[in-house]
DNA sequence: TCCATAATTCAATAATCCTTGAAATGTTGA
DNA sequence: TCAACATTTCAAGGATTATTGAATTATGGA
């Protein structure tokens, strides 16, 4: 990832609507959501989800594929994971020792091997 | 860090001057950088600059400090730290096995302890 | 084919954000 | 105190982004 995607990455991220359907995708995992159901529980009109969408398409955060009718969207975890990449190596770059809290308390692993928190 | 807040720091991080200034502030770690210094790294206004500064001040991402006759910037690192967390808790909020992947790969770790990329 | 559904595109408006340069604030040393 | 420095504030404009509703494209079933 370089500081060109993570810029568009960032601006996709801060606006309200399109945080909020990236974080309903990562939940929904692989099999994703199609833009009508989006639409439904985030209560905004078809046409402005589908502006947001697009937006996130082209930051590289989402993907779609057409499912029947509908048009299912997942969310991309490269390029999610990168994007946290992107953030620590900048933060890691000259003070490593100030970074590594950064790093620490991971909230995330599998269930079965016991967080770290 | 609230979704509140993500979001601020989101559209903070979503404009390549303000991007390239918490670089920078990250790279030059606790000694951070006067408003001047940044301006004329970046070839920016001072006017600019200290917009941008402000943006980042109220996203929380830098804090500043008067040293003489210039105010001295520096990264927040809790508040980066926060943000990557934010990221990974959505990642792996739903789907821990999908999400480990972005936390494997880090780039980061006290040099003597060799990186596990 | 025809209709209903699902979603996107388009154009217009509204809202937000960025840049600029001039004026103001605060600080230091002569 | 005065002058120079470092930075911020302010108002105006220009540029980008978001929202809306109507029109359009695409799909599947009767």
């Amino acid at each position: 990832m370089d500081e060109r995607q993570a810029l568009a990455s960032f601006g996709a991220l801060s606006q309200e609507t399109r945080l909020q359907i990236v974080r309903m995708l990562v939940v929904s995992g692989p099999e994703g959501m199609a833009a009508g159901s989006i639409a439904e529980k985030l209560d905004v009109s078809p046409s402005n989800v589908s502006f947001h969408l697009k937006e996130l398409d082209h930051a590289g955060l989402v993907s779609q594929q057409r499912e029947a009718r509908s048009i299912i969207y997942t969310a991309n975890y490269d390029a999610l994971g990168g994007l946290v990449r992107f953030l620590m190596e900048d933060c890691c770059g000259g003070h490593p020792e100030i970074c590594a809290p950064v790093k620490a308390a991971p909230t995330c692993c599998p269930p079965d091997e016991g967080c770290v928190r």
